[in-house]
DNA sequence: AAGAGGATGAACT
DNA sequence: GTTCATCCTCTTG
């Protein structure tokens, strides 16, 4: 379906995202998704196909991971959903700690309470330890740094919502899609557009 | 080679 | 709600 990368942003909710490093491991639920859609998302790295240095793993065959760095300081984390050779990906915007939380803590510099543990996609890769070094990991392998797992976290459809992307205002037309979901009732979501359903 | 702008977060008013 | 830290990446010349 062409809304693909769309209802796989939505199926993500609930997904358990863990991270394995020297400092030990910790996860987090995933409670907040953005799709960006390949070629003709205006929003999206991969918009017209381009090709960069930085956005080569949006590329790959979906499973792997996309990160980059965002204002010259932040690694955002991203799900590559397409076949090999389409960019679509979904950027990961929020987590509720799940385990090792002291870990991150210990990872996060300033004095956060736990719901901004993991709070924001910059919040996120800070407190699991994610960085460029993890780009184009795939993520379904059991030993992975980085591994998606699926655990019994249903969500009705009642207790999800979507707005508008967040920060994507100069994207015309696509900043207007309703392409971010969340969980409604996490504390761990940004406020932005929360209302909205 | 240079410049503009960016899928942000924290602190402060 | 506003400001600014901070620097990488892409585009243009």
């Amino acid at each position: 379906m062409s809304d693909d990368v769309c209802f796989l942003a939505k199926e993500l909710l609930g997904k358990l995202l863990i991270s394995r490093t020297s400092n030990g491991i910790c996860s987090g639920i995933i409670v907040e998704t953005e799709a960006y859609r390949g070629p003709d998302d205006k929003a999206s790295h991969s918009y017209l196909n381009r090709r960069t240095p930085r956005n080569n793993s949006m590329y790959l065959e979906g499973g792997a991971s996309y990160i980059y760095i965002c204002y010259g300081m932040h690694h955002l984390f991203n799900i590559v959903t397409g076949t090999a050779g389409v960019g679509h990906a979904v950027l990961i915007r929020a987590l509720e700690p799940y385990d090792g939380i002291e870990i991150m803590q210990q990872r996060r510099p300033y004095k956060t309470s736990s719901v901004h543990l993991t709070k924001g996609p910059g919040s996120l890769t800070q407190a699991l330890g994610i960085n460029k070094s993890l780009d184009g990991t795939i993520l379904y392998d059991t030993l992975s740094p980085l591994q998606l797992c699926e655990i019994n976290q249903k969500y009705r459809s009642e207790e999800l919502g979507c707005s508008c992307r967040i920060g994507v205002e100069s994207s015309g037309e696509a900043a207007l899609y309703p392409w971010r979901y969340f969980v409604k009732s996490s504390p761990n979501v940004s406020a932005h557009k929360k209302a909205l359903s």
